[in-house]
DNA sequence: TTGACATATGTAATAACGTTACATATCCAT
DNA sequence: ATGGATATGTAACGTTATTACATATGTCAA
């Protein structure tokens, strides 16, 4: 398995997702990269668009906002769902063989090809309950 | 069950929205409804607002835009998924309880407490595959 | 080494999506 | 009639994402 170098501005955004504890909209991440000489909102964009070609960090559809990937290794996604705290913000990304699989059975009955799918709870976690 | 009349402006949002082929999003409703003495987002957004609460339609983040719910009557909707095609637009609406209990399963287990899920799969329909 | 090509970056401007604030109108129950 | 709830009109603003164009850097083959 070849693991391609992440360039400068990509392992900014990375790093700074990292660190984050919960989602960031790309300006946040922008605002916190103007320090390290980021000027506008494409720089982060085109970083972001390379880190979620690789999976390494996921977009959340209903925040407009991403996330660094929970899992520690560069591997292969499944279908991964997102619980997401509306209060503190965390988030819980876990997958589902069964959820995938009644899913994948949909489109093929229905003959629907599926490039990606989006499952993401919105809520509050136990802490915030 | 008693059905609250829907307001002028909600009627014409909704109209909208049935009359069309595949999602919209609010400022594409707002264009439509310029005829109709439309001048502002708000008056949309409004409208949305009331009709997504009362399941009369529904919002794709995945793609920022609004569709009338595919089902004929104002039912209570169960947990919902959209199929949705890149190509034509068209958005199939589907519910599996399957999928539904697995996801409840998961929040049991993890204490977390759902209020609103999104499914939607993204990818080209039949006709377009 | 040089030229050609792909990839990455910098910057400004603009487009697209959504909300806040405030004023006015309409409906309905007392 | 009047007070409160709901609906509407309008402007201004805030947030999210893309287009366009210029410059820089890396790779590879001639
Ligand atoms: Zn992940
Ligand atoms: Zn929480
Ligand atoms: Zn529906
Ligand atoms: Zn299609």
């Amino acid at each position: 398995m070849i693991t391609v170098d992440l360039t400068k501005n990509q392992t900014l955004v990375l790093n700074t997702l990292s660190r984050a504890s919960g989602p960031l909209s790309a300006y946040t991440i922008l605002d916190q990269l103007r320090a390290e000489g980021f000027r506008a909102p494409l720089q982060v964009y085109r970083a972001l668009e390379k880190l979620l070609e690789r999976g390494l960090v996921h977009r959340l559809e209903s925040l407009n906002a991403f996330v660094a990937c929970a899992h520690d290794h560069d591997h292969a996604h499944g279908l991964t769902a997102f619980a997401i705290c509306e209060k503190c913000g965390q988030v819980s990304e876990f997958s589902d063989e069964i959820v995938e699989g009644r899913l994948k059975d949909w489109a093929g009955k229905s003959g629907f090809r599926a490039a990606k799918t989006t499952i993401e709870i919105r809520g509050n976690c136990a802490n915030c309950a």
